[in-house]
DNA sequence: ATTATTGCAAAAAATTTGCAAAAGC
DNA sequence: GCTTTTGCAAATTTTTTGCAATAAT
């Protein structure tokens, strides 16, 4: 199967952009990065290894990697705008603990089937969905009130 | 059953906090805006009305009733921060469509049986949930490109 | 050679905060 | 009367933009 890096020269030659090394090195850094980084987390990143990327950089390599559908804004009701990683992802759904910020990734295709119904009885063309429940993990739900 | 304004009206004397105009105001145009205002929307309503309230009082105040539990974040990856309202709103989920930016509100009980399930299968206690389908509606998906 | 991209700094937008005056209870 | 809330302006944070220099094909 292809690499994302592959998946990203091919969309900017078939866009006619150009693949220049601030965008394979902010790609690889979001790709390294687990768990739905911010800018800031992509950004700090790069910095720490030295690579002098600017900031602004990073967020116009951001809207291009969405735009070439490896990445996508999610939203984990925490005030920050975070990115996912969509490339040989399997879809997933997240529980997202309120307490913790503890996000667990769940797949469930019975779900999946049931949302591609309900696209269709409103005649709607799904290309992609989020599902988020908010709770209390596991490990907080034990917990008293500090 | 109670008005939104009742039990905005009690969570603030529970918390021992004061029912002040504004925040009457503000809860009550947000409540007749209907479809996901922001911020800004609200603000511009409540000027539109000449009722003088600071865009840091719609700020502060927009949070305690998502505190309250009558209003909650919503992201449609549109950039833009919205809110939404959620008292007497059945759980529903939102097809979104991509290009136009219409907001379809359907539900399934199918679906959140499935999604309790799941949450249970983890440990998880679930407190509320988010599920948006983003794709064309029936009335884009016809048209050709301008 | 031509065009797209970058970094920087500046600008714009979004959100928060400090504080004296006003309002709620 | 005591506290909380408000409006305003200032401060902070987040994101975008203009532009000359640089890099990609």
């Amino acid at each position: 199967m292809k690499s994302a890096e592959t998946v990203f020269r091919q969309y900017l030659k078939a866009k006619g952009l150009l693949y220049s090394k601030q965008r394979e090195q902010i790609l690889a850094a979001f790709v390294k990065i687990k768990n739905h980084p911010t800018i800031d987390d992509i950004y700090g990143t790069l910095r720490k290894k030295n690579l002098n990327i600017g900031l602004a950089t990073v967020y116009r390599t951001m809207r291009v990697i969405c735009d070439a559908g490896l990445a996508a804004e999610i939203d984990f009701a925490d005030g920050l705008r975070r990115f996912e990683y969509k490339y040989r992802h399997h879809n997933h759904h997240h529980l997202v603990c309120i307490k913790c910020g503890r996000v667990i990734e769940v797949t469930s295709s019975r779900i999946e089937n049931l949302q591609k119904k309900l696209a269709k009885q409103h005649n709607f063309t799904p290309a992609r969905d989020t599902m988020k429940i908010f709770g209390l993990c596991s490990r907080c739900k034990n917990k008293r009130r500090p």
